[in-house]
DNA sequence: TATTGTTATACTCTATAACTATA
DNA sequence: TATAGTTATAGAGTATAACAATA
């Protein structure tokens, strides 16, 4: 809790309307703010980036999570990247329709799928890997590569933890 | 452009898999990952912080802009948070039936409603913002001070100069 | 009981097109 | 011709519930 609560009224002179301890700026003051627009327009570049290659930001994320440790789950991914099972489905139905990997059954585990890229997959994922870079280098054109690495790393100290999945 | 490109292969005895110029912790390292994981996990704060009160972070955002900027008309405020015009239509009869702003005709142009927030307005931009103020404490715990201010300013250098509009 | 992979579906958010009134 | 406010609607992204098979 803070010590200034919105109820304090009548003890300072000031306009209640944009003073200090109200809302002026307050919009510009929020991380939360900056981070939704950053995001939102980053975002946008990468589908942009991506649209050629026929792939977009999760298609990539999940193939990088193929190609960066094979033999994962497809459940273990979705842990990975925060997202429901429900909806990776389709996204390897994807990857897998352009020959990028290939399911092996669990000889100890008949309940689970364990998934292994192809020598395209690997390659694929480069090509695209390179497209993203191409398109994060111009989101970042105006940040010094410390900026970069500093911003990355506060960004990571936000969600590293985030407990909410499946 | 850069001097590494996917199709370089054998020049280097790596294996092409998980190597230092391929994919290896290649997610990690992309920024937009982080400001994606990062804005996803703030937003989500946000709406939960903001649920009992009856209001969503977009909605909190139109009403600061009125109450910040008392006459501005919703298709500036569009262009201010880079959301559509037909998209603010809801959200405004959302805060007007809540009795939060007033519509005013243009004398001297018809076409637009200039808002103007009412006491109660203001009042509510306060306590609202004090829920978020709650939430991004929480979202920040573990950066300091400096640290959000920094990483405001690199947020902010990303999408200052966002283009893309109605 | 819990987990995996899957299907179906609902819900939210955002984008596009079109319209009227006005400049 | 361009802009403001509005409506209707399509699409994408994400969430929930349920299911069969297996642990």
């Amino acid at each position: 809790m803070n010590n200034k609560t919105s109820s304090d009224k009548g003890t300072d002179g000031a306009s209640d309307l944009s003073d200090a301890n109200g809302v002026r700026e307050a919009l510009n003051l929020l991380v939360g703010y900056h981070l939704r627009r950053a995001s939102v327009y980053d975002l946008n570049g990468a589908v942009a980036a991506l649209e050629l290659a026929g792939a977009r930001p999760i298609t990539l994320s999940v193939l990088l999570c193929i190609v960066e440790s094979p033999g994962r789950t497809s459940a273990d991914i979705c842990r990975n990247l925060g997202i429901k099972r429900a909806n990776i489905v389709a996204l390897l139905q994807s990857l897998e329709a352009k020959g990028l990997f290939l399911r092996s059954n669990d000889p100890t585990d008949q309940r689970i799928q364990r998934l292994y890229p192809t020598k395209q997959g690997v390659q694929t994922a480069q090509e695209w890997l390179e497209l993203i870079r191409t398109h994060e280098e111009r989101t970042l054109k105006r940040l010094s590569q410390a900026e970069r690495a500093e911003l990355r790393r506060l960004l990571q100290m936000i969600w590293e933890d985030d407990t909410s999945q499946d």
